[in-house]
DNA sequence: ACCCAGGCGGGCG
DNA sequence: CGCCCGCATGGG
């Protein structure tokens, strides 16, 4: 068991927030504790205050775990030049201001990418439901022992698991009709797609990779290189996205995705992708229309 | 019954 | 380019 500190940061927030969305557990009323099953392992994340306990369970690929748990919630991202950075609006203020510590997390890429093919023409409560059925289904059993107690895990499936299935299979997952862009995807990504190699490329290059894998395109390529990779000038335009950017800097008049994209870009730069997870949550659960 | 959900691919002008 | 359509599935 460690204990990391961490202020300005809300695990609720943060594991809610519709990003990828394969945690293990519910996030209590309380919101403050979280389980991620990792390819050998399995880590445990609960909130206390300022005081973050974190404990793990066999091998978290062979990272340290304070180390690990501060990469992926993204705890040493500068939340005060985040929130100078996007303060310039009141709808965005109003959004800080309910879900303050809401950080942008960084996920495995493989595991983000299937989480992103998925989400698409979906909505989010079936997009966990999918993801829990493919682990379940096609996911490798880990098992670990904690006070003579056998706890069995299942990591997400690796693209050789993915690729193997008939579509008719994959689809009684409920995938429906991305069932063949996943088995497409887990085909590439298990013979010739290395997606470890755009970790190192620059955001633009690295999403013309993206999109030239089946049933990704500009949304799914922009989420999965933000939080997937934690490139922080992605600015994923959905449905709420273009309906919120219309009505807030447009006067309501419609726009191409593309013209969307420039001014986001214009307007935040690298912290557009904050700028987007905080307009996305807010005006979602406020149903903006 | 109808509508929508963190879109994408393909075909058309 | 931009526009339009079909697409699986489940919940409101």
């Amino acid at each position: 068991m460690k204990t990391i500190r961490a202020s300005d940061f809300s695990l609720k927030y943060t594991v809610e927030s519709a990003q990828p969305l394969t945690f293990i557990g519910e996030i209590g009323a309380e919101g403050q504790s979280v389980g991620y099953a990792y390819s050998n392992g399995y880590v445990k994340v609960r909130q206390a205050g300022r005081n973050l306990h974190c404990e793990h369970l066999g091998r978290i690929g062979g990272i340290r775990l304070v180390s690990e748990i501060e990469r992926r919630f993204g705890l040493r991202d500068e939340m005060q030049k985040v929130y100078g950075a996007i303060r310039d609006d009141a709808f965005l203020v109003e959004s800080m201001k309910r879900y303050p510590g809401m950080r942008i997390t960084q996920n495995d890429p493989w595991e983000t990418t299937v989480c992103f093919v998925v989400s698409q023409f979906n909505n989010v409560k079936r997009i966990r439901l999918i993801m829990q059925s493919l682990i379940q289904k096609y996911g490798e059993v880990h098992e670990f022992y904690r006070d003579d107690k056998k706890i069995a895990i299942r990591s997400f499936p690796t693209p050789t698991a993915l690729m193997g299935p008939e579509i008719k299979e994959l689809m009684g997952c409920g995938t429906g009709f991305r069932a063949k862009y996943i088995k497409g995807v887990a085909q590439a990504c298990a013979q010739s797609f290395d997606l470890a190699r755009l970790y190192s490329m620059g955001y633009d290059q690295a999403k013309e990779e993206l999109i030239s894998l089946p049933g990704i395109g500009d949304k799914v390529a922009d989420c999965i290189l933000l939080m997937g990779y934690k490139k922080g000038e992605a600015f994923p335009v959905d449905t709420w996205i273009k309906r919120a950017m219309e009505r807030l800097y447009f006067g309501g008049k419609k726009q191409s995705i593309r013209k969307i994209h420039e001014f986001a870009e214009g307007k935040w730069g690298k912290y557009a992708g904050y700028a987007q997870q905080y307009i996305f949550w807010h005006s979602r659960s406020i149903k903006l229309s």
